[in-house]
DNA sequence: TCTTCTTGTTACCGGTTTATAACCACGCCG
DNA sequence: CGGCGTGGTTATAAACCGGTAACAAGAAGA
């Protein structure tokens, strides 16, 4: 996860970034408006942390034009008892603020909280590589521009975790652990029988597999091109 | 809009109340945790704002079995110093917290995030999609120009779950979840039925639904053109 | 209280999906 | 050549799932 702060007190900013790279978090910082624009442009984080005072372009400038790039969660920065700026900034779309002082661990509980409830929120984006492209929510592949296949639950699976390695061969047992949980390692013949019928689903010839090939030597890959 | 409050401290508890009824929102009052619970599943508010500190059942519980029953949002209220119990609250999937002495004008500007954050999410949920309308006040839906159908508590509830999606499917057990509360999860049987119920009033032939679709593999849809 | 409507429970049917087993073809290596 | 491991195929059994019906339990209203 990737978080931008932006702050112009620099010691203020090193103590976020820290704790937030302590706790697992790639920072990317800024000190000023246009650098946080200009580092968000470059990155796409996860996650902005704005303080509103910042000289030249305030927080607020630089939270309207996130919120006019698109939906990332973003967390303001106040000093204590400016309750105006903290109204103006919830108007203006900010998800959460913080009123300074506050502690590292509050800090990180509430970026935890926003980046949980951000990444619930998409969770459901079409999977595509190449000419695949994988409805979730459907349950259905779409080869090239051929009407969608249905997939059952098992396929699914299977199609997901290939796609996530679109190109690159996976390895048996990685696949009967990712499909079927622990449940079913070491059981090949699964795997055989699934990727038999997903064969026959999306496959002009099933007899010479172009996307869902066989990969030695324990394998399968996913070619999408 | 309706928002429940609880609190055990009766002052702020009607401070509260009358701040938020003069901004215009619908208050229901409870004063301990088992009275915020039963108030929660009588009047299924659009916001709860939990006291920490009550006698008997704590906010916490009672954050936790809200947040069983669906994804309404809490914002809990704290005393200064607690940070403990703000960790544990936003761990247990609160989405706000106050910390205790606030002014009005906070609370409302809060409360006036999390109502905007959480109707934005629902994709604003509304009583109609294409030529389904709901009327939840008087248990009926209206399908086209026909002559409004009534309708029990449960298929009210299941069909303005499926209206909030329309047209994507809903998993079952999200169904389950969000019409009968934890208790019913895992219990498809309770789903089979309400929907084959549902499907005799408002499908012309309910063996070939053309509104309240099954989607493959394990979910239901409503098809509303 | 009695009656009616709603909800929960159990059972069964037919279809699909998944698991299990057996068999074949192929390449590897002694 | 012949065992052995691998992947592909076929066949069959078991599990699961959705739809339906019938009935019991519970809630609501007269």
């Amino acid at each position: 996860m990737k978080i931008l702060v932006a702050d112009d007190d620099l010691d203020l900013l090193g103590l976020v970034a820290y704790s937030l790279s302590q706790a697992g978090y790639l920072v990317i910082k800024a000190s000023d408006g246009p650098g946080a624009l200009a580092a968000f442009d470059a990155e796409s984080p996860d996650l902005v942390i704005l303080d509103i005072n910042m000289p030249g372009t305030s927080g607020f400038e630089v939270c309207t034009a996130i919120r006019a790039r698109g939906d990332v969660p973003v967390m303001m920065l106040t000093a204590r008892g400016e309750e105006q700026d903290l109204v103006k900034a919830l108007d203006l779309g900010a998800d959460d603020y913080l009123t300074k002082p506050f502690s590292p661990k509050t800090l990180l509980a509430r970026v935890k909280a926003l980046l949980r409830r951000s990444t619930a929120e998409r969770a459901q984006a079409p999977l595509a590589a190449g000419r695949v492209t994988l409805d979730i929510e459907n349950y259905t592949v779409r080869i090239a521009n051929n009407p969608p296949i249905a997939l059952t639950k098992l396929e699914l699976r299977l199609l997901q975790m290939l796609l996530a390695q679109a190109g690159r061969a996976v390895n048996s047992d990685r696949l009967l652990v990712q499909v079927w949980g622990h449940r079913g390692s070491g059981d090949r013949q699964l795997l055989k029988q699934l990727v038999h019928r997903l064969r026959h689903k999306i496959e002009a010839n099933p007899a010479v597999p172009q996307l869902l090939q066989t990969a030695a030597p324990s394998g399968y890959k996913l070619v999408v091109d």
